[in-house]
DNA sequence: ATTTTTGCACTGACCAGTCAGTTCAAATCA
DNA sequence: TGATTTGAACTGACTGGTCAGTGCAAAAAT
């Protein structure tokens, strides 16, 4: 019902009290979970009236919702863009590989509240957001899959590994390596850590190199 | 698990009690998460009368760290004894190491509901359980980081190791990959996962075998 | 005889969501 | 130009419901 106003593109105002309350949403529901999480919290630490949260959004769930498709949103473009750029630098699919560990790890640097929450939330059953959830992990891990395909065609993978399988467990080294990192030995630098992946990625843990 | 008479020491009916609320509320849990369950629903499943879970736990909290206790408890002893195993078998750190991987998808593959909860807890901030989370956390990576430590020492693996960090990943790595197969590919055998982990560990992913 | 469980009514705090009213910048008017 | 109108954005007190935890007498189990 655009009658009178001849708005050109969105309201700003508006765009910035819903990015307020995702900064807000995204750190307090990492601390302590969705169920525990106020609205009224939310509303406060945002620094914004309760009413506009309802104003921005429909409900709890469906700001936790979109917040959720926002930040792996983020994530994926970064996946694609690592893969991509090393794509066009002429780099094999190890090369690719490493960069989107490295790029996983850029964004947990940048995002941890963010990636814990993911975490918290991506294997529980029976939440309204459940189907929300599972649409965005797939896009997620399926950059690291087509990744490891692409390798395994080019040969430069063995052809027995499990595409599926292999690429959950690299992510989920990522993210809990980091994730340690993060919380109990944050004054470590990322190259630091992408040092240690790497290492442990391409076997060079066995075998006094 | 089936003691007939009176145990020495702690009455087998209370023991049995607090199984049958450790087993309701773990699921119960898992499912929605700590705050979206309510000490209603856990009596009920465990059919059993709200003020028995009273009479048994002081609180629900305490009910729930208790379970976190018992769970991770089983855990450690199950990752030690497959060390220990191989030990006894003199098979090498490698071997050992990949044996923790078994036990671990072992575990998993038992008690799937009691992986997903733990992983939700183990990186939230400011909860009531927080310090128990942290000292149950470490006695069980503690283990794998001792295999670890002990492989350098021997010069199984590379001096260069960043043992915490390696250790982190590796369980990460084992429980992602665990839980996506519970989740997504639950028909898969664990020998078969088991195998999968294992290529991906010891290398043998890039370069055609 | 003692421990454990039951059943159920009750309380008080807390919380998601609502809604009538306010604000203010831009649009329209004179 | 300054005065007035419009409506999107925001506010915060309020409502209806939920839930952790209590209290206790009676029943069951050991």
């Amino acid at each position: 019902m655009e009658s009178s106003s001849a708005r050109a593109g969105g309201s700003t105002r508006r765009e910035a009290t819903r990015q307020k309350l995702y900064e807000a949403a995204v750190t307090l529901i990492a601390e302590q979970g969705f169920s525990a999480t106020t609205v009224d919290e939310i509303a406060e630490r945002a620094g914004v009236a309760k009413g506009t949260v309802y104003y921005n959004f429909a409900s709890k769930s469906v700001l936790f919702e979109e917040l959720l498709r926002h930040g792996v949103g983020l994530l994926t473009a970064s996946l694609k863009e690592a893969a991509e750029q090393t794509e066009r630098e002429g780099g094999g699919k190890v090369d690719a590989l490493d960069a989107m560990v490295r790029a996983g790890l850029v964004f947990i640097d940048r995002y941890p509240a963010f990636t814990q929450l993911y975490v918290a939330e991506l294997w529980r059953t029976n939440r309204a957001w459940q189907s929300t959830l599972m649409v965005v992990r797939q896009e997620a891990v399926a950059v690291v899959e087509g990744v490891l395909r692409e390798g395994v065609a080019a040969g430069e993978f063995s052809d027995e590994i499990d595409v599926q399988l292999t690429a959950a467990a690299l992510v989920g080294m990522v993210l809990v390596a980091a994730l340690d990192w993060k919380s109990f030995q944050p004054e470590r630098s990322l190259d630091d850590v992408h040092a240690a992946l790497s290492r442990l990625l391409q076997g060079r843990v066995s075998g006094t190199v």
